[in-house]
DNA sequence: CGTCGAATTGATGTCATTCAACTACAGTGG
DNA sequence: CCACTGTAGTTGAATGACATCAATTCGACG
């Protein structure tokens, strides 16, 4: 059994009928590191399930430096839903930092399975969901120092602070990796030990 | 006829008998300068519609600084989603900023609209604009510096610029009021005029 | 082993903050 | 009508946080 029908019929009231009634065009992707799946400016004509692997989406800014925007392990959704919704340019790119296998959920898709009210409803919780993240970060960035960010995506994501290198981390919490190497090191002086 | 109605008429393709039956039971409340309408991490059991006036919503951090989240003024959409949605504690404050006039919705009014597929469409739409909302605040601040950001909310909220005291505006830009005064010298002596 | 990117460290620079003083102005009460 | 008060905005000087640049060191991998 897929990881993506595995969720779905755990995080939802759908049946196995109408799970494949759904989903019977769906294609999986397999993708490598460093695999770009979508461009800033494009338009977002696909949202990915990740089933394994690592994605992560980020700008890059008029000065050429990468922001990243968001990381997407297994179980979780990534794709630009402005641009996949409005048909509007992608405000981010979209890589491979493993290689991955991914559920591909084209329009298609959304517009079949939405017809599926317990669908639907879970659609609208992931959105839900998305946007919690979002503020989430949004909190973090204006009310919290470079510091204080770390401590918090260390605890928030801690499987990921060892799968991801130091300078992506750094991009995601807005700093230099200068400048986190300094923090981790002053955190060590201070007698800060993680996940203990 | 409410702005409300007027809007939704408008921007939907719900029916004037459809507006009247899910909105039977809703209520305006009118709110002034100052009144406060969500606290961080109450659950927020509302969310606001705004027919006249001006709301802001804004985080206080562990030093007891504010930090404006975002401005809701007329047609504009204001509320603690996911505290909403998952009956969570709510992430920000909603406060007054000019005496307004709100429509009130609640999960009753929520549960009854969403029967109608047109009103259910439509705040999928609104959804989608505030995930909008926040990825392209996101970019803004992790890509832009204080200047840029400055010349961007001029530009997309040309009338806020007039209605909002500056110390807000700093507030909003994730800047202290004397970097924004410096900024906007700075734009001033390089001959910038706003709205030119 | 040699190579290349990641991470660390040091020296220095820059942008925004902080703190403080001062101006401008609106609202209040004598 | 004028002092009194409080808030917004501006300006200056000192400070602080993070960035930049450059030089090593570390570690994975061919």
């Amino acid at each position: 059994m897929s990881v993506f029908k595995n969720y779905l019929l755990q995080k939802t009231s759908i049946t196995e009928d109408e799970y494949s009634k759904i989903t019977e065009n769906l294609i999986t992707r397999k993708v490598s590191k460093g695999e770009i799946l979508l461009r800033q400016d494009k338009i977002c004509s696909e949202v990915y399930f990740v089933q394994s692997g690592l994605l992560r989406s980020y700008t890059i800014d008029h000065a050429g430096k990468e922001h990243i925007i968001q990381f997407a392990p297994e179980e979780w959704w990534i794709g630009d839903r402005n641009s996949f919704y409005f048909n509007e340019p992608a405000l981010f790119f979209i890589d491979c930092i493993e290689d991955s296998e991914l559920m591909v959920l084209n329009h298609p898709f959304f517009d079949a399975a939405n017809l599926i009210p317990s669908f639907s409803d879970f659609n609208t919780k992931v959105l839900h969901n998305h946007i919690r993240t979002l503020q989430i970060r949004l909190n973090m960035l204006v009310a919290a120092t470079a510091e204080e960010r770390y401590l918090d995506f260390i605890e928030r994501y801690p499987n990921l602070t060892l799968r991801v290198p130091q300078w992506m981390i750094a991009s995601y919490l807005g700093i230099t990796p200068e400048s986190l190497s300094r923090i981790r090191k002053e955190l060590a002086r201070k007698n800060f030990k993680p996940h203990s």
